[in-house]
RNA sequence: GGGCGGGUAGCUCAGUUGGGAGAGCGGCGGCCUUACAAGCCGUAGGUCACAGGUUCGAGCCCUGUUCCGCCUACCA
């Protein structure tokens, strides 16, 4: 029965066993059911399956978890579906070092042996994160644990693709797209990462033909031409206009190309003209659309030169690049070369940089998808928290551009599309048909690219629930409560969600969208293994406990966009959770009741135990306000402040007295550990969704408790709540009582007395109902103040030689015959009285502004009238005091 | 180029309709007071980036300046 805890909390020796008692009892599992009980939704961001915990995971983790654990003690049908996705580049990256570690190329194993590879691949360690997300705690249902490749998902991701193909909304071309030479694969325009780098703008000029000059153009890569198909001119730039339908020379190469007229030049940036590569520049691309100009493509996809090169053909691009600079200042026609600051794109998973490159890819119209998703945000039906994000999401999904799909790799979910052989039509369907509808050819090729792992993530919402199945779960979750995700990947993902839910579920994926910070280091850097700046959550468990870092990431988590953390505030939250046990710890050796049938609205009660229920109560309603807006910091920061500073440091203290007290009545004890007991448990209740695992150990050694704490009651408008009284005469008295101590304190610590030194006080006050309840609560303040005696009396006579204090209109006397220091307490009131009076000078100067008193409302000036004279009457009990002790100090 | 966020105590940051500047950590002083030294008590410390404006009143609203960070873009 005597649940004696140990002196320190020690997580490690309780975390894996919660966490697997809760999983055993399937406390995680969503019932299946169309019942009337309120389904709250949650999907997971699905972390990539090559991917290993870090702090963005672990913050998003915990908001979710805390809101999951909560809404369950809220009584709701809770369902937070996990999940991995198959992150296609990387996940192909990763097992092709694999392999290369083992001397295999993929290619020599042929794609079906390599896909092979990557499914054992990800049956050895692609359960690694989902491993870590439990040690966070993180109660998401695993039994419906999904993966993005599944068989249900592909098949989602076939239908959709199917039904937007036949839409219109999907379609094949050749487009100008971003190509990673060495993922060898095209990206989609989102999946480049835009660096600014120093470069050179390197001057060339290509020779007329006509016995004139020709051209200069400015360009920052060379190289590129050899791809050249045309000179861009502006048509109203006078210094080319004669050049306008002339050809010139295209030098190194002997070909001949056009000068165009175009307005997209700008006149005043290098030479005003362009040199036109349509297979190697987006904009070229556009400029040789508009002008019917062939594309050579001189870069092949591996990123080498290719036969349309030349005499380059098969060099490096790079190295290309030099020789071209070289070739032309040997002929004269390199005119100038500067340095140049430009942005280059780099693939986003090898950090390579991309080539814009001519190629027959599969691209989502997201035009039409994005209007109604933009709608959807702004008449309400999905809202994004904090707001400021809606801003960014309307902007990116104005600007939209249509997203290049198809990846030509081997990993992924292949695109379900066919050619015949014989006749070349384009079949795509769900499953591969016999044979060609138009010819009836049988031989039918599949179409070699996989789609982008995002086109699998952006069903995430319904795919998860069953869709395209008409499933109980997908009634019952879709649309989802709320989405909890880093700004991070609001385009990538979210926004890909909303015009995909909208679409194929003809309602919004989710109601809210939480967007939280990204996690830096304490410099505000991003942590990467590069930087070598990652702070290990694994580690941090392992020293700290997952519940140090969950509150302290909970704490943190409002701050703007970014959270920099360091291990010191980790530690500084470790010692709440250490401070939270002891208080158990000390709880527990006072409740020894069962039953929660204790008196808890009664006017016996004693003012402590009024004043905590009274704080409680209030807090109760706080914590579950800021969870509700999402406000995690706020939750987080009321416990700690409840719990530590009202809790620990004033009502444990205050009913010490009672609890040891020989004279108190039993019944008084008894109601006391009754009241104890109720807020201990409120308070684990409280800060069960934050701190899972201490609170379910304490709640264990909690008499009266039964099963896990996740199945508790959150106490909100429930007759729980009920039974606890708001009593802001209990606060009052409270305050009262807590300033007197507090100033006695003041004096104490200002005049260096040892807490073993027993002092003798008197208070004065001419309010008769304070009188009576400082002698009606002279113990407690006698044991929390450690007097040797208190004296309640009405004001007047005054005590020889003392310190004094002024609270409220008390005059506090701290008597200290024969040990007090005349200069020291002569010093320490005038020191306060000069405090008082630059306070009371500010009051006076408002006071005297008549445009102040006119125009101020009445409330703001009386308050201000009202400090002005409580101010002054402390001012005045303290000068009189410091007359006194200085002529004490003069006898 | 465009947009967004930020500049508050030594550090990291709160500050939700404009009305007496806060927390945590750190510092300093005193304490092993029967839950906790991972603790207790006390205390110092701020022209709220700068300059204007609106207002009786501005950390908060407006304008400009400056510094930092991020996102975005097709000036080669």
């Amino acid at each position: 029965m005597e649940p004696l805890l140990e002196k320190a909390y020690e997580p490690k020796d309780v975390e894996e066993k919660w966490y697997r008692f809760w999983e055993d009892n399937n406390l995680f599992s969503a019932a299946e059911t169309l019942q009337e009980k309120a389904n709250y939704a949650i999907v997971i961001p699905p972390p990539n399956v090559t991917g290993v915990l870090h702090m963005g995971h672990s913050l998003n983790i915990t908001l979710q978890d805390i809101l999951c654990r909560y809404r369950r003690m809220r009584g709701d049908n809770v369902l937070w579906m996990p999940g991995t996705d198959h992150a296609g580049i990387a996940t192909q990256n990763v097992v092709e070092r694999h392999l290369a570690a083992q001397g295999i190329d993929r290619h020599q194993l042929g794609r079906e042996k390599f896909i092979k590879a990557v499914w054992q691949w990800r049956g050895e360690y692609g359960s690694a994160i989902i491993r870590q997300l439990k040690r966070l705690g993180a109660s998401c249902d695993w039994a419906r644990e999904r993966f993005t490749m599944d068989e249900g998902l592909s098949k989602a991701v076939r239908k959709v693709f199917v039904q937007l193909y036949e839409e219109g909304l999907i379609h094949k071309d050749n487009y100008i797209i971003n190509w990673c030479p060495r993922c060898m694969t095209a990206l989609a325009d989102l999946e480049v990462e835009h660096e600014e780098m120093p470069g050179h703008l390197y001057h060339i000029h290509y020779p007329g033909t006509d016995g004139k000059d020709g051209p200069v153009v400015a360009t920052t890569r060379p190289e590129t031409m050899l791809g050249d198909t045309a000179v861009a001119v502006h048509p109203d730039d006078a210094r080319y206009a004669d050049l306008i339908g002339k050809t010139v020379e295209l030098p190194l190469t002997g070909r001949m190309i056009p000068v165009i007229a175009d307005s997209y030049v700008d006149m005043t940036f290098g030479t005003g003209a362009l040199k036109v590569t349509p297979a190697h520049d987006p904009n070229d691309f556009e400029i040789g659309r508009r002008h019917d100009l062939p594309s050579v493509k001189v870069i092949g996809d591996d990123g080498h030169m290719t036969e349309s090169a030349g005499t380059y053909a098969g060099l490096d691009r790079f190295a290309c690049r030099k020789a071209v600079v070289e070739d032309l200042t040997a002929k004269d026609l390199l005119k100038k070369m500067e340095p140049h600051q430009h942005g280059i794109g780099h693939c986003y998973r090898c950090r390579t940089a991309v080539e814009p490159n001519l190629s027959k890819q599969w691209f989502v119209r997201t035009g039409p998808l994005a209007l109604k998703a933009v709608e959807d945000v702004a008449q309400g039906r999905t809202r994004i928290i904090p707001e400021k994000w809606a801003t960014d999401y309307y902007k990116w999904m104005e600007n939209i551009r249509d997203w290049c799909i198809s990846r030509q790799i081997w990993w992924g979910h292949p695109i379900p599309a066919w050619t015949c052989g014989a006749c070349g039509r384009i079949i795509v369907a769900m499953e591969k048909p016999d044979a060609c509808p138009d010819c009836r050819h049988l031989e039918l090729i599949p179409d070699p690219d996989v789609l982008d792992t995002w086109f699998s993530s952006a069903l995430w919402p319904f795919s998860t629930l069953g869709w395209p199945d008409e499933t109980v779960l997908l009634k019952q979750f879709y649309p989802t409560s709320a989405l909890v995700t880093g700004f991070d990947i609001l385009f990538f993902w979210v926004a890909r969600m909303m015009m995909m839910g909208r679409h194929f579920m003809d309602d919004v994926p989710f109601k809210d969208v939480y967007v939280h910070a990204l996690v830096r280091d304490e410099s505000g850097k991003k942590m990467s293994k590069s930087t070598g700046n990652v702070i290990d959550p694994l580690n941090i468990i392992e020293t700290y406990g997952t519940d140090a870092l969950r509150f302290t990431l909970a704490a943190f988590a409002a701050q703007g966009r970014d959270i920099k953390l360091s291990e010191k505030r980790i530690e500084g939250y470790r010692h709440f959770i250490n401070k939270l046990w002891n208080a158990a710890r000390f709880s527990l050796m006072h409740i020894r009741q069962t039953g929660p049938d204790l008196p808890l609205v009664d006017d016996g009660l004693l003012l402590p135990n009024r004043w905590i229920l009274s704080r409680l109560k209030t807090v109760l309603r706080e914590v579950a306000d800021a969870i509700d807006t999402y406000r995690f910091n706020d939750a987080a920061n009321s416990l700690y402040h409840f719990v530590w500073h009202e809790f620990c440091d004033w009502y444990l203290e205050l009913i010490k007295p009672v609890l040891y007290g020989d004279a108190v009545m039993q019944d008084q004890k008894d109601a006391t550990a009754g009241v104890l007991a109720r807020t201990l448990r409120d308070i684990l209740i409280m800060l069960h969704p934050f701190v899972p695992f201490v609170t379910e150990e304490i709640w264990h050694h909690l008499p009266g408790t039964s099963g896990s704490i996740m199945t508790a009651a959150y106490p909100d408008s429930d007759k729980n709540l009920m039974e606890i009284r708001h009593d802001p005469g209990a606060e009052q008295e409270m305050l009262m009582i807590m300033g007197i101590i507090n100033a006695i304190r003041n004096i104490r610590g200002e005049m260096n007395i040892p807490p073993s030194q027993a002092l003798a006080v008197v208070v004065q006050t001419d309010i008769e109902d304070k009188r009576r309840l400082l002698d009606q609560h002279q113990g407690l303040i006698i044991t929390i103040a450690r007097l040797s005696g208190l004296q309640v009396e009405s004001a007047g006579q005054k005590p020889r030689a003392s310190a004094t204090a002024v609270f409220e209109d008390n005059l506090i006397s701290v008597r200290l015959e024969g040990v007090i220091d005349f200069v020291m307490e002569a010093a320490r009131l005038e020191k306060e009285i000069v405090k008082l009076d630059i306070e009371i000078d500010k009051l006076n100067a408002k006071l005297h502004n008549s445009a102040f008193v006119e125009k101020a409302p009445e409330n703001v000036v009386e308050k201000v009238r009202d400090q002005q004279r409580a101010w002054g009457e402390k001012k005045e009990k303290l000068s009189h005091q410091l007359e006194r002790i200085n002529a004490f100090g003069a006898e």
